[in-house]
DNA sequence: AACTCATTTGAATGATTGTTCAATTATTCA
DNA sequence: TGAATAATTGAACAATCATTCAAATGAGTT
């Protein structure tokens, strides 16, 4: 564990405000809970699927043809949206229907698409 | 250019509301953009940095302490905030002080706060 | 000028990740 | 039961990425 105190010596070094930032600092679990969650949806296929699922149920086969790509890369992506409680899935025959979770998932890509022009230019 | 199209004949596949739902995706450029702009957020590290810069602007050498890493990590990062046009800086002697570009930046990451909970279960 | 301070840079490393491929499971239908 | 369909799985591959290390830069100081 090291610990960078060698750096806390440069000739403007605020200690002070950087204590009061250490203490306002989000709790390491929340961070990486975040991080995670930004990292799921970080990721050009994911969001398409997220995306196609927004008002319908669809089958592995139909995401694979809306996509264009092989159904065990879909399947695979499908697999990370349910670890991360993003969509949901049930068997109808032969077939396995994917929907999303949760409003909240589909919220978070629309607010992205609002600020995502304003932040990157 | 593969085309998956060995995959649209499925028992039950709709093929109007793929139709559809292809009709209403995203355009790449904007899904890339996107995607882009949540990988830059979905990273610990850039999540502590922006969240540090929230109301302060800082040093590297202040970052480095207040986050416990090496000013090299956190230089490295902030070139990569600062590609994405979510960091700004300003040299003040010998000091080069950074600080949020937009406050879209902060309020993405309010936004996955309030969301993760939910999300994540 | 030489020296220190604050930061940046580039190469190297290990870790993670998205897709492919081949094999496997689970269901339906004959 | 056996064949066909729909989806999943795991290993393998290449690509990307965060951090470290050592060296280099640029600004202030003496």
């Amino acid at each position: 564990m090291t610990n960078y105190d060698h750096f806390d010596n440069c000739d403007n070094f605020d200690k002070k405000l950087v204590e009061n930032i250490k203490e306002k600092m989000l709790e390491d679990t929340i961070i990486f809970d975040l991080a995670d969650l930004f990292k799921i949806i970080g990721d050009s296929t994911r969001i398409k699927i997220l995306w196609a699922l927004k008002d319908n149920e669809l089958c592995v086969c139909e995401l694979s043809n809306i996509l264009n790509m092989s159904m065990s890369a879909i399947s695979h992506q499908l697999k990370t949206l349910k670890n991360s409680n993003m969509v949901t899935s049930r068997r109808d025959g032969k077939s396995i229907f994917y929907s999303l979770c949760d409003k909240h998932v589909h919220d978070l890509i629309e607010i992205g698409l609002e600020h995502s022009e304003e932040v990157l230019r």
